[in-house]
DNA sequence: CCGATCGTTCAAATTGAACTAAACGAATTA
DNA sequence: TAATTCGTTTAGTTCAATTTGAACGATCGG
């Protein structure tokens, strides 16, 4: 049986969410993430509740697949959950409240890793910097300069180790 | 007359130095800025001295147009400077010793700004929310939960504002 | 004044990432 | 078991942004 069914989709009718979901864009924008994920989560974080994909993808005007992805994303870092409403095998979205709990997972899951790839780094130049020593590619002064100048950035990244839990305790 | 040329181009020799020029492209990569200029900072970084524009092409591989604007990047940031060698008009570049002047710049000519930026948005949260709910585009329900949200984010951002420069104390 | 040497600017090309449409698989219902 | 309804995966497209080659302008030396 074949129905017409009207194709105008859901809109985003309140100011305030409109602008929330641009702000969520610009967000992720600026970090490097995808736009589309940002847009879920500043549509999901003035909701007034659960959403499904397809709520998503019709406020929106994104395509399933960015929905799908963006909400798998920010479900892996603990920004928004998934919730069943009873009766419904659909998946819904809402976020999560307490954005501290965000901010410190993302501070373990996505800095500490990075300082510790760093850390590695660092250790990855002394050692080039022996060898380059003892394979005579760079004279006395310059592997002076480079040891200095690598140790340098070594102070640096320790401060930086130290201060950054000290910070999220502010936070 | 013609003089045949050979075109091998001087190469990085030193491991530490290659290793460098990747960890610069590396970092510029993750904030969102050109490969090249990390690597021009990177190869910058280790150098026995300064550097003049065609020494980078030479050495990087890159074209002359990205060593002049990412040298010209990186000067305006006060991460390289530029220094004259008597008796030669080339300009010549070599890094800025000390990295806690960059990072308080960064502070001042980055962070900042953007705070400030996003305190207007959250303000302008607020009044689209008062519109929306004088049009009686939201339920009370729902303007309430609005509400509530903004604020949290305000109440956050205003901690980030405090903590921020304290943070930078501490490098 | 002419040629050569440098640095900059600009349009075009290349690259890389996000986005989409469509196919697919899993789960459910009739 | 066939038909539906979802969510995921994938291949291809689109779009933004870096990179480059080439032209330009400026400055110096002969």
């Amino acid at each position: 049986m074949l129905t017409m069914v009207s194709k105008t989709r859901p809109a985003i009718r309140a100011k305030v969410r409109l602008e929330m979901v641009e702000a969520g864009a610009r967000l992720c924008r600026q970090l490097g993430l995808p736009r589309s994920t940002g847009q879920i989560y500043g549509l999901l974080f003035l909701a007034g509740g659960p959403m499904s994909l397809d709520d998503i993808v019709g406020m929106l005007g994104i395509s399933k697949a960015s929905a799908s992805t963006g909400t798998r994303q920010l479900t892996s870092w603990g920004a928004i959950r998934q919730v069943w409403v009873p009766g419904n095998r659909r998946d819904y979205f809402e976020v999560v409240a307490d954005l501290g709990d965000l901010i410190r997972g993302s501070y373990e899951n996505v800095i500490k890793p990075r300082l510790e790839a760093t850390q590695r780094r660092l250790d990855g130049l002394l050692r080039a910097l022996d060898h380059d020593a003892a394979e005579g590619l760079l004279d006395k002064d310059e592997a002076m300069v480079c040891a200095e100048r690598i140790k340098y950035l070594a102070r640096l990244h320790r401060k930086l180790q130290s201060a950054l839990p000290l910070f999220e305790k502010l936070i």
